[in-house]
DNA sequence: CAAAGTATACTGACTAGTGAGTGTACGCAA
DNA sequence: TTGCGTACACTCACTAGTCAGTATACTTTG
């Protein structure tokens, strides 16, 4: 492999995700991803079979790096489990407030190419969604949290509508609508719950 | 006024729904729209000034409908107010099994457009939204339930999540989970809830 | 009441530009 | 001297929007 390969490769992703993320999927084109990584289309095209390819390594690439910082703002935060899951959204509200925030890349992409059924980077989201769910629920299952996978699952519903909502209305106090629901879900001392974790 | 314009013009409208919500915004061409409305583009741009108008129009003409539906659902349910949020996301999960389901055409939309702030289809999909939370609230004000309006903002929060995780997943379950995390939050019961409407 | 004028609703053919993807040639390192 | 990585120049399909003109129906006027 020669040296520079993996960097070539890596400009390229990185512009993509910079252009893709910044703009939607469609409104980019490959010569806008390719002038923005210093390079020839053509050359972009040696190293990627099509665009949708493109679409799948910038989706790749945000996967991982995303997760960790989610699970990050939660391990970082300090007290009792809902005081961790109220941590998560108020940092996403603050990422919200950020003026180049545009949502979340894979909802957002989702959302674009709901109509090619079998795209790599639509099952590269639903991957990194499920990914982080079971992250949720094995921090809450671990705190000894009744019904953890359960609870892991809304709180990554009402993750998924804070990114919609914040987005829809430009205001990130949705999160933090969000984080208090979140919370209270999380609390574990409502009457209905019932043990077994 | 003569009498065939409004026909035409919601010909137009309609071809254009039917294929903006199926295929995404920028997916589709005015010739396709045109095509499917049985006249020439030219026709089109005789009712519309350009493709942002049309879409525009698309998004207006399906504010009203869905709120209708959606109250209808929750109005035509038995039972407690629990029960009656929790009927809304089940209908919601119905809708989400069906083939030509492809999520919610008002989050497609701001998610495609996210780049053109101003766009009157952003504001047209903010207000619709900010109608949705103000029926709910409402509704929850009326059966005495405390903060109304937190509640209702928390409950459009699992409804938006649903929509977003049905169309990342193609799972219909998991509005069946929003359904009962907002359930929870609607209940009232809770220790931490403090009185007053 | 008939002729002329005017607004409405529509069309086929076009422009100017952009899209993804390619054929081929050139430099350079092993 | 082979083959990897890069570039220029190209194709062909498609896109939003426009030009110039037509058919029909309603309104005005002599």
């Amino acid at each position: 492999m020669p040296k520079d390969a993996a960097t070539t490769r890596d400009r390229i992703v990185a512009a993509a995700s910079k252009l893709f993320y910044g703009h939607g999927i469609r409104a980019v084109s490959v010569d806008d991803v390719a002038a923005r990584a210093g390079l020839t289309k053509r050359t972009l095209y040696y190293h990627f079979r099509s665009k949708d390819d493109l679409i799948a390594a910038y989706l790749a690439a945000r996967d991982e790096p995303t997760i960790v910082i989610v699970m990050g703002w939660m391990d970082a935060a300090k007290g009792t489990l809902a005081d961790k899951i109220e941590a998560v959204f108020a940092q996403l509200a603050r990422l919200g407030r950020h003026p180049k925030w545009r949502g979340c890349g894979f909802l957002r992409t989702a959302a674009e190419l709901v109509t090619t059924p079998g795209h790599p980077a639509l099952k590269a989201g639903a991957a990194h969604k499920k990914k982080l769910e079971a992250e949720f629920a094995g921090r809450f299952a671990q705190a000894g949290l009744d019904a953890p996978a359960m609870r892991a699952r809304q709180v990554m519903l009402l993750f998924d509508g804070a990114f919609s909502a914040m987005l829809t209305h430009r205001d990130a106090s949705y999160a933090e609508a969000a984080g208090q629901a979140a919370m209270e879900l999380v609390r574990d001392e409502r009457p209905r719950a019932k043990r077994r974790t």
